[in-house]
DNA sequence: TATGAATGAGTCTTCATTCAT
DNA sequence: AATGAATGAAGACTCATTCAT
């Protein structure tokens, strides 16, 4: 293995570097990490194979850079790029909102989200950066309740829970197609629930 | 490919076979499917690696025959192994109940079920198993409550999101050990979402 | 290897071996030798692959076993079946006459012809069958024209040219389709040729 | 199976692909294409058994790009290095000459032809090769008679029986060594039937 | 005799990584 | 910095042959 691991900066360098992880991070998640090889990479990345190891340690340190790179809008896209508004009174529209964002966004790059988690379940560093950022998303959200007058008590725990709900709503929505399931009505429930956990703060 | 697959009839053929599921399932629960090789399997397995190509057409067909053989316990082992009392006025225990037996089971094989998620995720054939017991498990519930006179109005529905909170509450009390978090505060606050799901039969 | 090979005497036994022998000679000449499995060859026999080690040494002890027994009809399978008239009133007729059967027979078995044609150029034991075929045929042709007072002044190798010419003709005709061949010349081409080579002894 | 099949382009590489196609053409042609493994091919070639896979797609390709190459001077090397002259004047002499050229090359290089031939019975591909050659071989002396004034008429047809003549004969001298045949009376007979054969353009 | 389960050396092929240029 | 040719260990799978029953 080589130990000699440049750091480039020159901008041609850089943005070399950048190509690489790009091509590596778009191969994982479209066929999974260990059905990708560096050629396909290095091909993909218009980079020549012997490069990618002056800038990564091995195969598995491009996925630990991508991540790095991507795991705020690949695990949590759901609050990444829409600014959504927790006032209380448009709470129930800040719910719906998150979720058809998160189906939305999923239906569009489905095989990535699942390879995604697949590595979550097998790789204990990208399990750690899928914890960070569902951390990250969390605080997020707890802070903007938290602006909006929401009541502080068990109001962490609250959030994760509602994450966990809209998460596994729209997983069902997405892949399961359960035959005797109404999503309709499950997403009722699922917007009563949580509305239901903040309904000292609603009225 | 060999197109010869014995099947084993005689008791000691059997037991070799089972030998190699078993011997192969461990490895793939420990070190991931790409992360095990079939010399290891067949030494694991006490066999010969030729014997394992009598009874599976290739490595992959080990896993399939695998989860064919453990998928109940596997995926949702909360209600293969107990008897639960869903009855009304003990509701709020049989709940409690199915969360403790699902924290303690996984408490114990750690990598197991986290390699097998990982497979769902990544594979789309042990996807199919995960989804077929998930069903199983949800009518199960469905009908232990149904005969224990719950409305059957949104039922499937409700039980669906009842099992996807468990399911969450317990990763998280396993796996992410989120420092801000209050897990016993968030354990009451999934117990008194899933009985206030069931407030119009409880009372 | 096993050195304790049995002739068997019992009539069952007898049948057994020559069953292998046959369903590994036919395999042999479909697939190859490298293409045909012993498992194969026991199942095709009706019989276990242990026992095929106790009447053959190993595999290709069968092919030269089955040699043996069907070396005449393959070989040189114009002259086995059919008895022709070599007078030299009807020797024309004889000609033609070997010349359809040979290619007759070789329509029906496509790819027999060609596997052992593939074993006789690779394999010297092959090889010295066909060639004690060959001359056994080259014999045979040689006392039948004898009887019907040829001249028997380089008799043997006018017969032996004549069956090269027959053989050439044959393949021609069979395999080649050399689109700018006209076959009805070429046959009569060849016929003249052999009618010329006993010119003396014909008129 | 790997898709990224290099073509060579610099110097050094081009001699390593024809080095490995020397390799496995010397051994397929020696031991046959079965007993001959990319390890040894690799070994002879002086090179990895991984590089092997960038120039060809398996170790039949080897074979195939082998046949390519030294496909003239193996299948009919009688006229590929010499020119001979069909001068109607000279013809019995050319003929005597195709014949001793045939004899020698083929004593030299022994197992090879065999082993070729081998192959042309057993693969379609080589088959080919084969027929390709050998129509090459049939239109170059048919055009080498045709500019010597041969008569046109049935000449593709005498030229082929001519080839068939000549080559039954070289293989009877070399291999088969049948102990009553005269070889020198066979050699005659067959320039008698060939001259025969041209015998209205000859006078 | 007979079975068919079992063996394990051997084969082709892949691919992360290194190296000569 | 960059190339891409080269390496060779490792892996899945096959199959002639042996062995326990």
């Amino acid at each position: 293995m080589n130990d000699i691991i440049r750091e480039p900066k020159q901008k041609r360098a850089i943005e070399k570097k950048e190509k690489i992880i790009d091509a590596g991070f778009e191969l994982f998640c479209e066929n999974g990490f260990y059905n990708t090889n560096t050629a396909e990479i290095a091909k993909k990345a218009q980079v020549s194979t012997g490069i990618i190891y002056q800038y990564f340690k091995d195969k598995y340190d491009i996925l630990i850079e991508a991540l790095e790179k991507y795991g705020d809008s690949i695990f949590f896209p759901m609050i990444n790029n829409s600014n959504i508004d927790f006032d209380k009174n448009n709470f129930e529209n800040a719910i719906r909102l998150m979720i058809s964002n998160y189906i939305n966004i999923h239906k569009v790059s489905d095989t990535t989200h699942e390879e995604i988690m697949s590595m979550v379940h097998s790789d204990k560093n990208v399990a750690q950066y899928y914890y960070k950022r569902e951390l990250k998303m969390t605080d997020y959200l707890y802070d903007a309740l938290l602006k909006n007058n929401f009541n502080k008590e068990s109001l962490y725990e609250k959030v994760h829970v509602m994450i966990g709900l809209i998460d596994n709503l729209c997983h069902e929505v997405i892949y399961h197609k359960h035959s005797h399931m109404n999503y309709n009505i499950m997403t009722d429930l699922v917007v009563d629930i949580i509305l239901n956990l903040f309904k000292k703060d609603l009225n």
